[in-house]
DNA sequence: GATGTAGGTGCCCTTACGTCA
DNA sequence: CCTGACGTAAGGGCACCTACA
């Protein structure tokens, strides 16, 4: 069964910002697994897998010897070449090997269907929805993880490190690639905006140039469009604004009130701004 | 303290495979 | 059954950081 993004249930809440938002994870009513994932404690080991159900792991070889040690926090501990069961080939070089079963799950297949010719063959291993899914209530808590909890992550659901670790690259990509979509879209109404206020203003030029040349309305008209800045609360607001502050505004550029996202002359660019 | 090296990790790009219409 | 599109697991390269000699 193939995994779409309605099953993902993933909704970006978005902003601009650079440090990705955590992703606001809305899980799927269908899911079977939803309701049993309990959160994971980062501090301790996973409990039993029995709360997965049927993991297949695509007939993966089961057991990632992953034996707790107090060292194995850190990042740059020795031990997290080893469990994170070789990025490189010559991570896999150093890695699992004799008591970690043949996992090395990147380019096997099962045990019967293998043995093609030992040819550089990948058979690609698609995770379990249960696996998925708990992968997904974790990354929803942490999109990173440190080796420990890698391991324990890939213990708990029969799955080598490594393979824990591509999940989660790959899925910080998608939601890269997701908040950039979201973003892009963003910026495009925003220069619809901009383009439409620029047509507005070249237009009320035109307008006063017009009135220029014309000294007998000249002192009729009413004042041209002047943007004020409150400086306490630095929001913009023109002549006819109620603000309520009793200090004097001042007047600014209201091009960098557009590029602030600051309501200027009715530009509002964050009633653009995508909404989780 | 400055420097070189090795190990670990994340990101990016790409490939290969599974699934579906 | 075939095929193209799409999603995704995984490989490889690179940059960066840290520990250590």
């Amino acid at each position: 069964m193939m995994m779409r993004k309605e099953d993902l249930g993933l909704s970006l809440s978005l902003g601009l910002s650079q440090d990705h938002t955590p992703l606001q994870l809305i899980q799927n009513p269908n899911s079977s697994i939803s309701n049993n994932l309990q959160r994971f404690p980062w501090n301790q080991t996973f409990a039993s897998t029995s709360d997965l159900g049927k993991i297949d792991v695509n007939s993966l070889p089961t057991t990632v010897d992953c034996e707790e040690e107090p060292g194995v926090s850190s990042p740059n501990s020795t031990i997290s070449s080893t469990i994170s069961g070789g990025k490189r080939s010559e991570r896999e070089g150093i890695s699992e090997h004799d008591d970690i079963t043949p996992d090395r799950g990147y380019s096997r297949g099962t045990s019967d269907e293998e043995e093609d010719g030992g040819e550089t063959s990948r058979k690609k291993l698609r995770l379990s929805k249960d696996q998925s899914a708990f992968l997904e209530e974790t990354f929803k808590e942490h999109n990173t993880l440190n080796p420990k909890q890698k391991l324990a992550l890939a213990k708990k659901l029969n799955l080598t490190a490594r393979q824990v670790e591509v999940w989660f690259q790959n899925r910080r990509a998608r939601t890269k690639l997701k908040q950039t979509e979201v973003d892009c879209e963003y910026l495009k109404r925003c220069v619809e905006k901009l383009t439409e206020e620029n047509r507005r203003l070249q237009k009320e030029a035109m307008e006063l140039r017009t009135l220029k040349l014309s000294p007998q309305f000249y002192g009729q008209m009413t004042p041209p469009t002047t943007l004020i800045m409150c400086p306490s609360c630095e929001r913009v607001a023109g002549p006819s604004s109620n603000h309520q502050h009793n200090h004097r505004p001042v007047p600014i550029n209201p091009w960098v009130a557009c590029a602030a996202g600051q309501v200027a002359h009715g530009l509002n660019f964050e009633a653009l701004r995508p909404r989780s």
